[in-house]
DNA sequence: GTGGCAGTCTAGACAGAGTCTAAATTGACG
DNA sequence: CGTCAATTTAGACTCTGTCTAGACTGCCAC
């Protein structure tokens, strides 16, 4: 049946090569920098935030690697591509379906609690295309 | 009770001082035009488009009065932004609760049929914070 | 080993959406 | 008509993300 078994956050520095491979994703010391910092836990960073936290690691890419990284991460599944509020990406650690509040006011992004949340009657996908992915973001304002 | 009459697109181009005026928007000749482009239909306008529209019609406004104004609009409940891609914001003249299609292949944004699409068990929003808006988009691509 | 090659990485130029600033214009009202 | 606040403007500016051309890496064949 061939079921992968997908490594979900956290996932430890040296198990990170065999993340990468599983999904396909050539092993490389950026790759493997930049899939360690994500995978470390399940959060959500720009590539803003990436490339910081390379530096406060005592490593570095430069500004393509990191976009293309986390580009390739995405569509290889190994995390989730978030647009929120156009003036950054946000790159979610957890790839499974899940959702998100984002506070407009502080601009702070949480996932909803694991609450049985579900999409009822959902139509079916306009005629010659086929669902990608679901995005839910409740937008909510500090009272 | 006061409950206010929204307009919703097709609007005449000679109600769009008065459907500015009742949301609280005060009336000038670049909201007029602007206002005219986007209720016109029910339709989904990036700054960019808006602006070509009004050169097309032989009016014009400058960048920063279309941002600004689309803006406005967006608070005072005229129009919907929509964040898709992070390439651009889409305004939504329909500014009713409805969700939306996106083909990621070809970048054309579609509203769900009015199917009775329902979010239950949706959580309540964390402690402070109350509502604003939910986004629902489902991504699709091409066969 | 060594030559070749594809894939990856890099610096820095570039592109495009959106914001900011300071000055000019408008229009409401006394 | 004069004043004042709100609006509009041009254009500089910022920021995220992309592109380009060259350098580097690692792997395989010989």
């Amino acid at each position: 049946m061939n079921i992968k078994k997908i490594m979900t956050p956290p996932v430890r520095r040296e198990d990170v090569p065999a993340a990468l491979a599983s999904l396909g994703i050539a092993v490389t010391a950026q790759r493997i920098e930049i899939g360690a910092i994500l995978l470390e836990s399940m959060q959500h960073l720009s590539a803003e935030q990436v490339q910081a936290r390379l530096e406060a690691d005592g490593a570095s890419a430069s500004k393509a690697t990191v976009y293309n990284t986390l580009g390739l991460f995405a569509k290889k599944g190994l995390v989730r591509e978030l647009v929120i509020d156009g003036a950054r990406v946000f790159y979610d650690s957890n790839p499974s379906d899940h959702f998100h509040f984002y506070n407009v006011d502080d601009g702070t992004l949480f996932d909803f609690p694991s609450s049985p949340v579900t999409l009822t009657n959902l139509p079916t996908p306009p005629e010659g295309t086929k669902l990608d992915k679901v995005d839910v973001i409740v937008r909510v304002t500090t009272k």
